[in-house]
DNA sequence: CGGTCATTCATTAGTGAATGACCGGTGCCCTAAT
């Protein structure tokens, strides 16, 4: 068959870029298939090229419900009409009609919640699916632990559905990150594509400050210096909305985005952000997956992140057009300390474990009287299904301990004195070849190129952005 | 760490200061109460 005939009828490009063929080719021979591919490299032709080949439908487990809306608008733009996504969004007379002609539908997007549900696997159990895709599958080991157990769990549908082959793809993982995406999709000896990561065109910063309050004044004389398009992380949801505040007041258009907004606020500002109405988006690590905005300039850590994988994907939010980014984090003094016992006193706690032990992973009234904390008992709930209690104990201990090694090197990374850049390379079991000119704060960073990104300059550029984000979005 | 909220106390009654406990971020789910 003729791969790139087939890219041309569809999409209309005339050819793949790094990484594409190769992975569906592989998908094609009906191999498993984990795949690393940078941001902004196309991950969804991946699956969307081999559906159009493969006999019966693919099953895309979804993060996030934003993002299956997402992808099912843009397949239903491309005129494919047989997509669905099954979600708590669904009316009921909806959800009924969807059950009674599921194997009618190419794509079925879903969420790990919904898939490991009895009534669903049954279901989905009834018709043929060719394929499973894990998409954003770093979420299994960054999310799967912490709080969404049932991400552990999607290996569970693999018998109801004959094990159909598996494709796992994502942006960034850790050489561990990808064994536990192996493990918990259950593949045995997956082909694994991996992408050099490092993006060239981003500069890493890190600001260091003695008091806290003087990040503020860099960040009112920074957005000064420079425009945007920019993302400013905070560390809490009150901070994020401060900052907001504080921006539009020196007369600079910027918004918050956090979890603890309305739905179609979110979307709202999203939007906003997207349509270039806004200058800078001041968010909690809430915002980004999904996002397709090609020239965000900067990204702006006010608080430390908890990883170096949460980190590298914020900033890899930066520069999808290839054109010069900076990443700046800021450091205060002590800020480590709180970073330290907030990651640590989110898992669950051996008196947490104790009373879901005590009273069975039914006793959700452990919940209402504040006993344990929700998320606590889902995650202890999780793995009381899988070991005996000794094994939960030194299980949740373990997961602690990798937390421990992931502030460790969030310290180290602060500390640093040789280059940022081959740190965050080695912290993904990469080796840096060639560096660029323009590369981390411990060589020299210049900043004029930065500057240069002036309104009238950027006006310049945004036809072309624009020809860019058409040939970004619709893969 | 830094903030927020509830409790406590000292006293002559409603308030103010002081102390201590607690929390902070990421999202599915369709339950129970309005």
């Amino acid at each position: 068959m003729n791969l790139e005939k087939l890219l041309q009828s569809t999409y209309g490009f005339s050819s793949f870029r790094p990484g594409q063929r190769e992975i569906i080719e592989r998908v094609l021979a009906g191999e498993d298939v984990i795949a690393l591919l940078p941001t902004g490299m196309g991950k969804s032709i991946c699956y969307q090229l081999p559906a159009k080949v493969l006999p019966d439908s693919v099953l895309i487990v979804s993060p996030l419900l934003s993002l299956m809306q997402d992808q099912v608008a843009q397949l239903k733009k491309m005129g494919e009409k047989s997509v669905v996504a099954i979600n708590s969004f669904l009316k009921p007379e909806d959800k009924e009609k969807i059950w009674n002609t599921l194997s009618s539908y190419k794509f079925i997007f879903i969420s790990p919640e919904m898939l490991v549900q009895p009534f669903v696997k049954r279901k989905l159990g009834q018709i043929r699916i060719s394929l499973l895709v894990a998409d954003e599958a770093h979420c299994i080991s960054q999310w799967g632990f912490d709080f969404r157990p049932d991400y552990l769990r999607i290996s569970e549908i693999l018998p109801a559905l004959n094990f159909p082959q598996v494709l796992a793809l994502t942006a960034t993982a850790t050489d561990k990150v990808t064994e536990e995406i192996k493990k918990y999709l259950g593949l045995k000896e997956p082909y694994v594509y991996t992408h050099p990561m490092d993006r060239k065109n981003i500069v890493y910063d890190i600001k260091k400050f003695e008091d806290g309050r003087d990040k503020v004044e860099f960040i009112k004389e920074f957005v000064r210096k420079f425009n945007g398009p920019g993302i400013i992380y905070a560390g809490t949801r009150k901070k994020s909305q401060e900052l907001s505040v504080l921006l539009t007041e020196q007369g600079i258009s910027a918004a918050f985005y956090h979890g603890g907004m309305e739905h179609q606020d979110r979307i709202f500002v999203q939007q906003q952000f997207q349509n270039g109405e806004l200058q800078w988006i001041c968010s909690t690590n809430a915002f980004g997956m999904g996002v397709h905005i090609p020239n965000i300039r900067h990204v702006i850590h006010f608080q430390l992140p908890t990883s170096i994988e949460g980190y590298v994907q914020e900033v890899g939010r930066a520069g999808r057009d290839g054109q010069p980014s900076l990443a700046t984090l800021l450091y205060a003094q002590g800020d480590e300390v709180l970073l330290e016992s907030l990651v640590m006193d989110d898992l669950p706690n051996e008196h947490e474990i104790k009373a879901v032990n005590r009273h069975g992973v039914g006793a959700t009234h452990l919940i209402d009287q504040g006993i344990v904390r929700e998320t606590a008992f889902r995650v202890i709930s999780y793995w009381m299904t899988q070991l005996p209690i000794e094994g939960v104990i030194s299980q949740i201990e373990l997961l602690r301990s990798g937390k421990r090694l992931q502030v460790s090197k969030i310290r180290e990374l602060i500390g640093l004195e040789g280059c940022l850049r081959s740190y965050i390379i080695q912290c993904f079991d990469q080796q840096l070849n060639d560096k660029p000119d323009n590369c981390c704060a411990n060589d020299r960073i210049n900043y004029d190129v930065f500057e240069a990104f002036s309104y009238s300059k950027e006006k310049q550029f945004s036809l072309e952005w624009q020809d860019r984000l058409g040939a970004i979005l619709p893969i």
